[in-house]
DNA sequence: TTGCATAAGTTAACAGTGTTAACTATATTT
DNA sequence: AAATATAGTTAACACTGTTAACTTATGCAA
């Protein structure tokens, strides 16, 4: 019958199908609720099978993770049309924030969970975070590119972009995790805001921009 | 009345010895691995009477989130007798970060976990977060009284805190997480610094005071 | 064709988790 | 003494990741 042919399918290819569950699953109901019980049924195989494809579900969340970096990486793609070093930059950080606010899941994938880069250092030849390290360069470039225009005199490139980036990812999870809402409710200066990460993102270019 | 006194009291203490023997196991083994059996264990009493003064597990976080408040509060303390503005909120900045480094757990349960702040909203009469509220007005003072003092002219009080925020907890989680580590052991300008956590938050430092 | 090795997938189980309904034993009140 | 309220327990539900042991199907050499 259908289902018995699209197994079929399935079978050539178990190994990515049971990562397209993982994902769909993963998309719907996050990264908790996405159980190898509940990828093996959207997958009608048993749960067992999973281990036959990925060592633990840990590696499925790394194969995520990379998915999510993939994801990223396009987005970034548009930069390279961004001519003046400081607008890139911005760009960059605009790119970033909206990321992690409309794919969360991914978000907390990618920069948030342990499991998915603890993953690395369990396994494989004592493997790095490719991933995260490409993106960091990025961000270094930027940042050297900004320094050769003028911007950030006598400071560290490296400091520099390991800053912009704590401030970009600390902006995120504070959003994510509920922290800035529960305070906007009744801190009177931030009820005032209308879109805080927003506004502070921007202020916090106001301020980059102004370093003497 | 006195014997229903001594019960309110016993009432209170096992809902107090329920906390120690939670904090106990969490401090020494981590959120994630202390359950509500095992806490049970440690009181020798069974699973189902920690619900008879605890509506569930995310108010037992909840309590403990409150502990690492006042915790972080009373190392705060000392920057009352910092009296030049910026000073201080260097300071703070510096106490933050040791507060997070050394007490990961806590700052996990404050600052990361969703699940004790969300428990609030499930709750109670729409409490807010007093807590992380607090934290923040007293960032609001020092920021406000940087300003008075010349520094970030022109920029909106509230978002200036949201960034010093937002960076240096972007800074404890990537470091926490394990992202710093694993990106500097294979990218070649991470590897040079000794302490990147440390000199980043300098740099921003350095950063901040030469905002013109 | 028979016999057998290998691969692929399954069943059943282990050791946990948070949480709840129903029960018991004790102490207090009427 | 009987009724009731309190405190705590047992047993269960519905999950979780993971593993050992089993079955079934396939391809290949004798």
């Amino acid at each position: 019958m259908g289902i018995k042919e699209r197994k079929e399918k399935h079978k050539e290819n178990l190994r990515q199908s049971i990562l397209d569950a993982a994902k769909k699953l993963f998309l719907s109901e996050g990264y908790d609720a996405t159980s190898i019980r509940k990828i093996a049924a959207e997958i009608e195989f048993s749960p067992t099978t999973i281990y036959l494809y990925y060592k633990d579900k840990a590696e499925i969340a790394h194969a995520l993770h990379v998915e999510g970096f993939k994801l990223l990486a396009t987005q970034f793609g548009v930069l390279q049309f961004v001519k003046d070093p400081f607008e890139r930059l911005k760009a960059m950080g605009e790119i970033y924030l909206r990321f992690a606010l409309e794919n969360s899941d991914f978000y907390e994938l990618m920069f948030v969970l342990k499991e998915p880069i603890a993953h690395l250092k369990g396994s494989c030849v004592y493997e790095n975070w490719e991933e995260g390290e490409q993106a960091f360069q990025a961000l270094l470039y930027n940042v050297s590119a900004c320094q050769q225009a003028g911007y950030f005199k006598n400071l560290d490139t490296t400091a520099v972009s390991m800053i912009a980036w704590s401030t970009l990812h600390g902006l995120c999870t504070l959003k994510l995790h509920g922290h800035i809402d529960h305070m906007s409710s009744h801190e009177p200066s931030l009820q005032q805001m209308e879109d805080i990460v927003k506004q502070s993102y921007n202020t916090f270019m106001v301020m980059l921009e102004r370093i003497k």
